[in-house]
DNA sequence: TTGGAAAACGGAACCATGTTCCGTATGTTT
DNA sequence: AAACATACGGAACATGGTTCCGTTTTCCAA
C-alpha cells in the first residue's frame, strides 16, 4: 500500500490549480475595474481561459466573490474582539467595527448590492458573510447593551443588513454612506 | 385658417390614448405580480400590445414607473406640510412623514432598488422622486433643526437616499426596514 | 518511456431580456 | 373617398448568463 488507506485520490491536476489562481487574480482585477458584476466572459478573457472553466471552478458568481474577498472578511471578523478589548467602551468598539465593515464594502463596487440580492445564486455570498460577521457583530452589540450603552435586543442580522444597504451606491457623489451609518450608530444609543 | 394660429396640432389618435392607459394598467398589475422589473414582454402581453408600443409611450422603464406611481408620490409630497402643521413637534412630523415614505417604498417590490440604480435609464425616476420629495423632506428637517430637536445641516438628499436604501429587501423575513429607519430618525435627535 | 484512463479545458450554442427598426394597419382630415 | 400622418406589431439584433460536449492535458502505472 501507499500508506494512505481509503483514498489516495489522485492529486489535483496542475493546470486546474493554475487556472484557479489565474481566475482569482483576473476576477479581482475585473472587480476593481468594473465592479463585482463584471461580465463572465471578461473575467475568463483576463484569465486566459474559457467560460466553462469559470463555472467549473466557481459554480456561481457568489462563490467567486467569496473566494476573492475571503481574506478581507476574515480580517474584519478578527478585528471585532480586538476592538472590543482595546476600545474605551463597547459602544466605541461597535462603532469602530462597523466603520471597518463599511470601509470594506464601499471600496468594492457593487458588492453591497450583490450582498442583498435575493437571487438564489447569491445565497452562498449571503451565507458566508452573515455566518462570519453576524456573530462578531452580535458579540459587540451584546457587550454594549450589557454595559447599558445601547438599546437592548438589537438584532445583529438586521443591523448588518441595514448597514450593508446603506453602503449601496456609496460612490454616488450626492450621497454619504458613512454619515448615514453614523446616524444609525447614534440611534442605537440609549439617551 | 382653422382658427388656432400657430398650432392646431391634430389631436392625439384614439388608439394611442387607449394603449397608453392599457399599458399603465398592465404595468401596475405586472409590478404588483413581479416587481418593477417585470419583463417588458410581459407587460406588453398583459396590455395586448407589441413591445414597440411600450417604448413609443414610455422610452425608458423609469418613465413607466413614474407614470404608474405618480399619484402616490404626489400624495406623499402633499402630506409633508399637513403633518408639519398637525404634529406635536417638527421631529414627530418628520418621523411620520418618513414612515409614510417607507410604507410606500416597501410595498413596491424592487422600487427601492430601482431608485438607486445608477443606470442611465433610471435617471428620470431618480430625478422625479428627488425633485418632488427632497424639498418636502428639507422643509421638515429645517423645521426640526430650527426647533433645536435634531442635528443641524442634515442634507435632505442624503437622508432620502439612505432611507431609500434601507428599504431595499424590506420583504426579506430576516430584515426590518422600519426598525432601521427608526434608528436613523433617533440618531438625528440631539441629545 | 509510454499507453491510456481520468480530469479539465474551450468555446460554440442556447436562453432570457432589453432595444431598435420598418413594413403594415389604423385613424384623421379634407 | 382619397391621401396623409400616426401608431402599431413583432421580427431582428445586442448583451450577458449558462450548459454541453468534442478535444486536450495531465497523471499514473506498467
Amino acid at each position: 500500500m501507499t500508506g494512505t488507506e481509503a483514498g489516495a485520490p489522485r492529486k489535483r491536476r496542475a493546470d486546474s490549480r493554475r487556472n484557479e489562481t489565474a481566475l482569482l487574480e483576473a476576477a479581482a482585477a475585473a472587480f476593481v475595474a468594473s465592479g463585482v458584476n463584471a461580465p463572465v466572459r471578461d473575467i475568463a478573457a483576463r484569465a486566459g481561459v474559457g467560460v466553462g472553466t469559470i463555472y467549473r471552478h466557481f459554480p456561481t458568481r457568489a462563490d467567486l466573490i467569496v473566494a476573492v474577498y475571503r481574506h478581507q472578511v476574515e480580517a474584519c471578523a478578527a478585528a471585532g474582539p480586538v476592538l472590543l478589548a482595546e476600545s474605551a467602551t463597547p459602544h466605541a468598539a461597535l462603532a469602530s467595527w462597523i466603520h471597518l465593515f463599511v470601509d470594506f464594502l464601499v471600496t468594492k463596487h457593487g458588492l453591497a448590492e450583490a450582498m442583498r440580492s435575493d437571487d438564489a445564486a447569491f445565497q452562498t455570498l449571503h451565507a458566508y458573510f452573515l455566518d462570519r460577521l453576524v456573530p462578531v457583530c452580535a458579540e459587540l452589540l451584546d457587550a454594549a447593551s450589557t454595559a447599558g450603552e445601547i438599546i437592548p435586543d438589537m438584532d445583529a442580522l438586521v443591523l448588518m443588513h441595514g448597514v450593508g444597504n446603506l453602503c449601496i451606491g456609496a460612490d454616488n457623489p450626492g450621497y454619504d454612506a458613512r454619515l448615514m451609518v453614523g446616524l444609525v450608530i447614534a440611534g442605537l444609543r440609549l439617551r
